[in-house]
DNA sequence: ACAATTATGCTCATTTTGAGTATAAATAAG
DNA sequence: CTTATTTATACTCAAAATGAGCATAATTGT
């Protein structure tokens, strides 16, 4: 065997959920409230190796039974292990290490419970109705004092936050999180004792623990995931109209999308069945779809990709 | 807190990781032969997360010092938490957790060590000269009479071994594996106790505990991944020309490329910088070229998906 | 009946991609 | 030293995908 064990390394694994739903118009998350505590939390629990075969197996049953929500999509995410960003003054002796979840989850089978609008945590990740003004207003001028004294991590901050010739990525949630973290930027970092400038209102809304970089995880995973997988679907209703489905994928996405584009890469990507049903509205009745699973070509949606536009003008 | 702990909950993390590099027309990984043993493993060694603050330093350190590899790029692939896959037999009463880890090396800071094609293990994920005998061969009738007892599974092997309408997608390596895995048809399957048709000799070779799974998530991923990020330079010396990059990126996603195209595609993507000079060889000598970090436009190379060729036939 | 609203169909220019052909600059062979 | 061979690089061309918009259809609200 490859190495001799240390003393003193007892290990309890959590398991943290960061359960999303598109509901009324918000990407929401499963939020929990501690008593005496502002900051809310995710869904979390011990994992039980002697209880349950997997991972998955014993988040699912937990979060139905505890938390009231059916899963749609379960993926893991990362397993989080940095010592010093969880509960540095509990008195429990063991290290924690805490795998992240991802879970969808449809808004019918969502049940009760306190949901939260995930973007209040991510201000400057909301691009639907253009560019947030908290960027230019409050983070990148903080960041750039901050580079002022840490020029080393000037690039990174250009890719992240799409500066100069960088276009902004909308994956790169979970960067942009770490760098305001390691800026000293959000509370989370105040918390844990990295102050440098004073924590700013408009930057977002802060959880217990590590949730808000899980959830940040979770985001930029989702962004990236349904570029090339059908998991969209997994956060839609069984029937659907397009304009839901357009509305699910900018909430998640984060910026808004051509209409007649979309309904062409979605129709190509036969994904899509129609019901012959109508939803009647406010205007013209839409058709009802529903996910054709697996079948057909799956043709990734490659053009949800978010371009900025044409880079070269249109020839007159 | 939300639940209470069970009775007998030791767990030990065990970090294993795949190291990869390209040499000698190969795709290698780092492997390690022990005593009685025919099966190879990969490196790993217990996370003691009260000498190290991350897995990731934990890592890198015990990497280059056990293992005499210098790591270009490091990403956490997946923590396995599965009972019943792991050194069953065992005296060490905890329950083990394994996170698996991608990691790569350029071939120079590669060190010494014994490596291994990493393709010997999955023959039939190299198409590089064409589709690979095995697949109709062996492991597709062995699928189907599989099928005949488990045909739940029908649309699964149909999309991951890209049947009937499906297309052969690179990238669902775990995918397939774990079906091979579930059909009784790899030894890691039989040791497992789950044997149900006798193990073939074409299907790889085994590695101990769930290594080859470690393995099949890297190579999926890693083909994931340089699609979209530019990955594949932490494989590459620091100079370089087309040609050795097209190579190994034919190494890594198991297909041959349009040596035309590939040059256009990654031209444009911005990565490269020429350095002026020239490489001699056979032919005509061929520029070299350094990795630019970061600037440009970063385009993905999106281009490198495997598409099997145009749908339609050329119009006469 | 008409305005407002939403859905859907379609066009068009540009860009990207797949697949070649053509040419250039070396080395190896005669 | 002339030619074949080999590899690199340039360029063409058609098909497909993409970004942007106009046009039309089918409803509800007034």
């Amino acid at each position: 065997m490859p190495m001799s064990d240390s003393g003193n390394t007892d290990i309890l694994i959590d398991i943290s959920t960061a359960i999303l739903r598109a509901h009324e118009g918000e990407l929401q998350f499963r939020a929990l409230e501690d008593a005496g505590e502002s900051a809310k939390r995710l869904p979390f629990g011990p994992f039980m190796p002697d209880r349950h075969r997997t991972m998955e197996i014993s988040l699912r049953q937990w979060v139905r039974e505890q938390v009231g929500v059916d899963l749609a999509h379960v993926e893991q995410l990362y397993t989080f292990a940095d010592q010093g960003r969880y509960r540095s003054g509990e008195s429990d002796e063991r290290h924690v290490v805490s795998v992240g979840y991802l879970a969808l989850a449809r808004a019918e089978d969502a049940g009760g419970g306190a949901w939260d609008n995930l973007y209040r945590h991510f201000p400057w990740e909301d691009w639907r109705t253009g560019r947030p003004d908290v960027l230019d207003a409050v983070i990148l001028p903080a960041l750039d004092n901050w580079l002022g004294r840490h020029d080393h991590a000037a690039e990174r901050v250009r890719l992240a936050f799409g500066r100069n010739e960088a276009q902004w990525d909308e994956e790169f949630v979970l960067e942009r999180y770490e760098l305001l973290y390691q800026a000293g930027l959000i509370e989370e970092a105040a918390r844990d004792g990295r102050i440098t400038s004073p924590p700013q209102e408009a930057l977002g809304a802060p959880m217990q623990l590590d949730h808000r970089r899980i959830l940040a995880t979770a985001l930029g995973r989702l962004r990236g995931k349904l570029k090339y997988r059908p998991v969209l679907f997994d956060l839609m209703p069984d029937r659907f109209t397009l304009r839901a489905l357009q509305e699910t994928t900018e909430l998640v996405i984060g910026t808004s999308l051509h209409k007649q584009n979309f309904r062409r890469l979605v129709e190509k990507s036969g994904f899509l069945e129609a019901t012959g049903e109508t939803s009647r509205a406010r205007g013209r009745p839409a058709e009802l779809f529903r996910f054709r699973h697996g079948n057909r070509a799956d043709r990734p949606l490659a053009g949800l990709r978010v371009s900025g536009g044409r880079k070269t003008a249109r020839a007159t």
